[in-house]
DNA sequence: CGCTACAGCTATATAGCTGTAGCGGTGCCATATT
């Protein structure tokens, strides 16, 4: 396990003696709070802002945990003023990168130049910027982690000797790394290859184990380990349920006509497809309503239009699925209504913690049906078969036995196992970190040094996709748990991600209808409190993350959230508390 | 995992049932076609 060391917000600063920014902790300090005033404007430091700024300053790998709109772009501001040679900020969306190099050209004079580095640019336009970072002349550059499987980006970033490698949304190491977007599990090899900069992992919202999975994939070394506290008590949050599918359709439509009706809004409505989303739009219209759908399935024009009159206030709602997130930031979004479950609580906080951002109260609804969770088990299944994963390692193995050097396609693999692209991608990335094969820079497949032979590479590889698998579905638990309990939801919610709350919120629905205060009292007489950690007899090592009447919750480091009844635990002694 | 569309069956012919195959989400990038 990585380690897992926290600080709140007014611990003191562990300042080692000598650091890149040069001086004492008090010199530093002072020349960040002058460079907070006087370029970027602030009166004052938000929680969490000016301890991951000393951290990083001094020298350190640092996640930083920090809510929406609390600054996190700041922080390698700062840092890439006082830090001797250029940042390195990988980025998930070229739109965020566009944004990003467009505030800091508006405050280049002082901060220092910025650019891009994607697709969308000519050749030209991305030789330019590779050789401007060589001769020191660029300060920030923003990509996504893509580019950096190209050897001639890493070679010009090596030359240029970055200070700092910020990653943004960090949240996508763990969400998108797996299968989506297998260059996130890469960036610790890149960062080893340009001889580890001070690290800067930036993220919203991440749980425990998504903390622990970026500062193991990231390599980072004895992380300093920030987190505000990301309460919002200002959205109340309220579940609603149905049993029937077409009851909940309407109680969706129903729930966005009240909030409109009342004068809130404008708010957002997520459904888990495409489909979903244009049905409902399609019906927001008929009734009056200034409503969109947005999914990644329509046009670039459509999506950014849809965008614009989102931001410009033209449109009551916008039905989207996940796509419509990051990046948007509208304060004055009132409601997020969700028409189904999302995969996690993780994807569930990020999405509703778009509403209320300018502090103002805001509603979150779940309208909730146990049967919508069957697509987010369906989506985090698909451990591929051992005799699949053997038939890929195999092949490779026997491409390299053949004398073919320049290793086998991703192509080839297609046609000689007749399968689809994305799940051999899968299977590659696994083989890929079970250490059995090797991608190069053109995607050809080689197996590794000292490979282990097939068979056993693909069981390692099943493995490794079982245990993703086991805590994927961990985390679609935790999403229904927050359905179905009848505790304060934000205790539940805010427990899920180790932050623990005294007592109900007072701001959700079973607050309201008086359920949570009864099970908060029965909750106090549990034998296990929050946080002790345990050692289950099958599952091994966790944590306790949350008690309710008759069960707790853990979190085990191998299998991920489990709800254990108390009265089999005690029967059967199943779990012991670790010293 | 669960829903939908549709094929194929039934029953005195055109609607209504049953079984099941197919499908479902996120974005980089590069390459092929206009």
């Amino acid at each position: 396990m990585p380690p897992r060391r926290q600080q709140s917000d007014d611990a003191p600063i562990d300042t080692p003696t000598q650091s890149p920014a040069g001086g004492s902790a008090s010199v530093r300090t002072r020349r960040i709070r002058e460079f907070a005033r006087e370029v970027l404007g602030f009166a004052e430091f938000r929680p969490g802002q000016e301890a991951a700024m000393q951290s990083v300053v001094s020298g350190r790998d640092t996640l930083a945990v920090l809510p929406s709109g609390a600054g996190k772009t700041a922080i390698y501001q700062v840092a890439g003023q006082l830090l001797d040679g250029p940042v390195v900020v990988v980025s998930p969306l070229i739109a965020l990168q566009r944004d990003q190099v467009g505030r800091l050209t508006e405050i280049e004079d002082r901060a220092g130049r910025a650019a891009q580095l994607n697709s969308t640019m000519s050749a030209g336009e991305q030789r330019e910027v590779l050789e401007s970072l060589a001769h020191g002349s660029l300060r920030f550059v923003f990509l996504a982690p893509e580019q950096l499987s190209k050897p001639e980006v890493v070679d010009a970033l090596q030359e240029a000797h970055p200070a700092l490698f910020v990653v943004d949304e960090a949240h996508c190491v763990s969400a998108w790394g797996h299968d989506f977007r297998p260059d996130y599990l890469r960036l610790g090899g890149v960062i080893e290859q340009l001889g580890h900069p001070t690290v800067l992992a930036l993220t919203a919202t991440a749980a425990p184990p998504v903390r622990a999975e970026i500062v193991e994939r990231l390599e980072m070394v004895a992380p300093e380990i920030v987190v505000a506290g990301f309460d919002r008590p200002e959205i109340r949050l309220e579940v609603d349920h149905y049993a029937d599918a077409h009851a909940k359709h309407e109680g969706v439509l129903d729930r966005v006509l009240a909030e409109l009706g009342d004068g809130r809004g404008p708010g957002i409505v997520y459904s888990a497809t495409r489909k979903g989303t244009e049905v409902l739009a399609e019906e927001l219209v008929d009734r009056g309503l200034r409503a969109r759908p947005y999914h990644a399935g329509l046009s670039t024009a459509e999506r950014e239009d849809t965008q614009h009159a989102w931001m410009a206030d033209d449109l009551d709602v916008v039905v989207a699925t996940t796509a419509f997130g990051m990046g948007i930031d509208k304060p004055g979004t009132r409601f997020v209504i969700h028409a189904e479950p999302a995969d996690s609580l993780d994807s569930y906080y990020q999405e509703i913690g778009r509403a209320g951002r300018d502090g103002e109260p805001a509603l979150a609804v779940l309208v909730y049906r146990q049967e919508d969770l069957g697509l987010r088990r369906f989506f985090a299944a698909g451990t591929p078969a051992e005799e699949e994963l053997q038939q890929v390692a195999g092949l490779v193995a026997a491409a390299s036995a053949a004398g073919i050097e320049e290793g086998v396609d991703v192509k080839d693999l297609r046609e000689e196992t007749g399968r689809a692209a994305t799940p051999l991608a899968r299977d590659l990335n696994l083989l890929e970190q079970v250490a059995a094969v090797v991608l190069d820079e053109d995607g050809a497949a080689h197996p590794a040094d000292n490979a282990p032979p097939p068979g056993e590479a693909a069981a390692a590889a099943r493995e490794l996709a079982e245990h993703h698998e086991r805590v994927d579905q961990s985390r679609v638990e935790m999403m229904r748990g927050y359905a179905e309990t009848s505790g304060c939801r934000r205790q539940f919610l805010l427990g899920y991600f180790g932050e623990q709350l005294e007592g109900p919120c007072g701001n959700c629905d079973n607050c309201s209808s008086g359920l949570a205060q009864e099970q908060h009292a029965v909750d106090q007489a549990s034998p296990f409190a929050v946080e002790t950690p345990v050692e289950h007899s099958e599952w091994g090592p966790g944590v306790v993350m949350r008690v309710e009447d008759d069960r707790i919750v853990v979190l085990f480091d191998e299998v991920g959230y489990k709800t254990l009844g108390l009265a089999a635990v005690t029967a059967n002694d199943l779990l012991r508390a670790r010293v």
